[in-house]
DNA sequence: AGCACGCCGACT
DNA sequence: GTCGGCGTGCTC
């Protein structure tokens, strides 16, 4: 049998499969989807088993056999394997790394290589001391530890391995080995209580309390769990073992993040009229089993979790699984208890603040089907489910979920994929989908294939969206008030704190970052290796490139004149906190910003005070206005509502409407009415106006226009394609060169034409400019972007334009990156 | 990505 | 005369 094998070196050349001899022994347990070691190019190197066949592609007599199956059960399922070649297609990414992104990083191998005594050597003199520490070391060292040992003989060491003085084998290490615990057993032939006792020294009271103990329990327990339980030391629990009275063994544990948690069962709850209708929607998609996907729309506070659960119990009584997306920073502690407390132990929780060992247990769960529901952030989406019933994707709007490192995917679209080939339903959920989305699901349904719109426009208990008030700061500033607090606002605050009532402020700090800028002559601190100006870090003082890392002390003086005028712009919820403490002497405010958050569990610790009514007033950037659900919350104010709107993305508008929708939904969630106060110096523009009357229709019917007219998603598709080199001359040509090998690529598929041109099929090219970071690294950037509409397969144009750029003759170290449907390209 | 093979400058 | 520089090319 022969194993058609990717290997993991994420290079151009080498993303193909690679043919292998089954070695006889191996047959058996090899599978598609298996990951095994495999001699490539003189040492061992991971890789995926994407096929079992008997045709070999090139010579038999030349195929190596796998070195090592690596894993008892294969970590990818056969669609996962047709799902990673389409996601390579799509993105431009290798093979390997489409492959990798699915299984947890604890399964990501890296080779190990051990040098060992050969030969006896003679003329080829190893320095002694080296062979005596080999000699000494059981014949068996890691290259790693020889080098790090003895660096100065490294060079006699690859003689030594040419010769056969010395010899070296290698094995796959996968980063981290199953957790074991030492754990005791009742032996599977015991005697009767009393005969073991009579066997235990009258006088050794600590073992025959533990022996009674164990005989008392029945179930095995883990050694240091029975010493805490029965304060017996493993000491005593030593001689019991040796007489054979009790077992010790090592067992694979589970780590549980959630283990010591109990969570209360709920029950469904009664459904409104609006979720039953909406309910019975998502229900018959899942009996249909066609892979159909549904946009439900519902305003903050519809009840759209109770919906999600109700679901996700139909989807599971029909024996299959389900998988629950949410942006990784409203996978708050509420949120798992809402599911854990519905499903209990069939739920599975993978986020970002797991221990990789904790996210590779959570991930086993699924895949020895001892979890039937995935809850998650973007990569959830790669759960080892082997039939998926169900794919929610909470706040489908956020633009997490997209990954903005190699393979760029996005969650929703890769959703929307496997749901086809499992005859998934897909639910993406939002109070204010995305364009492309909405777009999408209000398609007349030509296709039986498009999606559906399941509206949601009422909260539930009929309480009314909060009133907002939009306040123009100009007008402030005209009436002497040059505080960053309006009159309106700092009143609504006055009153929440006389009224012992919770507020929660925003500041909109999107695009506005902390820089460092000489008040005499203007000079800013900027990277010396990218064109983008230093990130201050409060705490520790320090100059930050966000980019390459690059970091510098702060400086006390201008480096340029020399004065000492230095303005530090802090973090901006600083200047804020101070503002208030001014304005309110005593006030109390929680900070929530990447400074204060930069812990563990800061995150949740902050929401805990805020919930616990430690604190006044919340104050924060994005992370405030996600998912919290206060019941004292009454006031929400947004400090300045346009931070985000003038940015130069086509996107900015939407952001920014998304934004204020969100956060004002955050206000009287419960029997206390709410107010939301948002201070803009643009009250007229259309996001904002919209915001305030909870609008999303007119939103979405200006932002369409203003889409349509300019040639932005969803009137069509983007690639943006990022190419970069230290000099700047060669890049400028072989980026020119690329330009035109696109177009001609084009035209030759007889698609080129400007999107104006009102052709069904129409693909453009842009530039190549230069990045908006225009060096990174100290290496130049340029861009194009590739603007499409209609059935073009774009990616396949551009992976046949990248053909004569990355194969053949080396082409001297040009970076390509391609992002396909990027969110951002300013 | 590595690592090996291969053809030109500064050293014992 | 050799050691080693990294350009080019291959890995089942």
């Amino acid at each position: 049998m022969i194993a058609k094998v990717i290997v993991d070196v994420p290079s151009r050349q080498t993303d193909r499969p690679f043919d292998y001899e089954v070695p006889y022994e191996m047959q058996e347990w090899l599978e598609l989807g298996s990951r095994v070691g495999v001699p490539f190019g003189g040492r061992v190197l991971q890789g995926f088993v994407i096929d079992l066949t008997e045709s070999a592609s090139v010579d038999r007599t030349r195929l190596k056999p796998i070195a090592e199956l690596l894993d008892p059960v294969p970590p990818l399922l056969p669609d996962m394997i047709e799902l990673s070649r389409w996601m390579s297609d799509k993105y431009c990414c290798s093979w390997t790394q489409a492959l990798q992104a699915m299984i947890p990083a604890a399964l990501k191998g890296k080779e190990e290589r051990q040098i060992g005594l050969g030969e006896p050597d003679e003329e080829y003199g190893l320095p002694a001391e080296l062979k005596e520490w080999i000699a000494n070391s059981g014949g068996l060292v890691k290259l790693d530890a020889l080098i790090a040992k003895y660096p100065q003989h490294l060079k006699a060491v690859k003689h030594a391995l040419a010769k056969g003085t010395l010899t070296q084998q290698s094995s796959i290490k996968d980063r981290l080995a199953v957790r074991k615990v030492l754990t005791v057993f009742l032996p599977e032939s015991r005697l009767p209580l009393e005969h073991a006792l009579e066997q235990v020294p009258a006088r050794a009271a600590k073992q025959r309390e533990a022996l009674q103990w164990m005989y008392g329990r029945e179930e095995p327990i883990a050694l240091q769990e029975l010493a805490q339980q029965t304060g017996v030391s493993s000491a005593s629990i030593k001689p019991l073992v040796e007489k054979g009275l009790l077992e010790l063994r090592e067992v694979e544990k589970e780590r549980d993040p959630y283990a010591h948690r109990q969570f209360t069962r709920t029950s469904p709850l009664p459904l409104t009229e609006g979720q039953r209708e909406v309910f019975g929607r998502i229900a018959e998609a899942l009996d249909a089993r066609q892979g159909r996907t549904m946009l439900l729309h519902g305003v903050t506070g519809s009840g759209k979790t109770e919906v999600y659960l109700q679901s996700i119990q139909y989807c599971l009584d029909q024996g299959r699984q389900a998988i629950v997306l949410v942006p990784e920073i409203s996978l708050t502690p509420q949120m798992v208890e809402r599911f854990k407390g519905r499903f209990g132990d069939a739920v599975a929780v993978l986020h970002s603040r797991l221990s990789s060992g904790e996210r590779f247990d959570e991930w086993r769960k699924i895949r020895s089907k001892k979890a039937q529901v995935a809850i998650g952030a973007r990569s959830a989406i790669f759960a080892p489910f082997e039939q998926i019933g169900l794919i929610i994707i909470d706040e489908e709007h956020e633009s997490s979920y997209k990954q903005e490192e190699s393979p760029k995917y996005h969650a929703r679209d890769v959703a929307v994929r496997r749901a086809k080939q499992h005859g998934a339903a897909v639910v993406l959920g939002s109070a204010t989908p995305s364009l492309e989305s909405f777009a999408a699901a209000s398609r007349p349904a030509a296709n039986p294939g498009a999606s559906a719109l399941l509206p949601m426009p009422y909260r539930v208990g009929g309480r009314p969206m909060p009133p907002v008030e939009v306040v123009d700061m100009r007008e402030e500033l005209r009436a002497g008030n040059r505080s960053m607090f309006s009159r309106q606002l700092h009143a609504a605050l006055q009153e929440r704190l006389e009224r012992g009532e919770q507020s929660v402020l925003l500041l909109n700090r999107r695009g506005y970052s902390t820089f460092v800028m000489c008040r005499s002559c203007g000079h800013t601190a900027a990277c010396p290796h990218c064109d983008i100006s230093l990130t201050f870090h409060q705490k520790s003082r320090v100059l930050r490139c966000h980019y390459c890392g690059h970091a510098e002390g702060a400086p006390a003086e201008c480096p340029e004149c020399g004065s000492e005028h230095i303005r530090y712009f802090g973090t901006g919820t600083q200047r804020v906190e101070e503002e208030l403490a001014k304005l309110f002497p005593g006030i109390r405010v929680i900070r929530m910003d990447v400074d204060t958050t930069s812990e563990k569990h800061a995150h949740e610790k902050l929401l805990k005070q805020f919930g616990d009514r430690q604190a006044d007033v919340l104050l924060g950037t994005q992370m405030v206005a996600k998912g919290l659900d206060f019941p004292y919350v009454t006031l929400v104010g947004v400090i300045a509502a346009d931070t985000s709107l003038h940015l130069p993305d086509f996107r900015a508008a939407e952001k920014t409407f998304q934004l204020l929708t969100q956060v004002a939904g955050r206000a009287g969630r419960h029997e206390l009415e709410g107010e939301v106060v948002i201070q803009t110096y643009t009250p007229e523009h259309y996001a904002i106006t919209t915001a305030q009357t909870h609008d999303y229709a007119a939103f979405v019917s200006e932002e369409l226009r203003h889409r349509s007219v300019m040639g932005y998603p969803p009137y069509c598709r983007l690639v943006l394609v990022t190419m970069s080199h230290e000099q700047l001359p060669l890049l400028s040509t072989v980026s020119e060169r690329f330009a035109a090998e696109l177009r001609e690529l084009a035209e030759h598929e007889g698609v080129l034409a400007p999107l104006g041109s009102g052709l069904p099929r129409a693909l453009e090219v842009l530039g190549p400019v230069a990045s908006p970071i225009a060096r990174m690294k100290d290496r130049y950037r340029f861009q194009c972007v590739i603007k499409y509409r209609g059935s073009i397969d774009a990616s396949a144009i551009v992976r046949r334009a990248l053909q004569p750029f990355t194969e053949g003759p080396q082409q001297k170290g040009i970076g390509f990156s391609v992002d396909v449907d990027p969110q951002v390209i300013l």
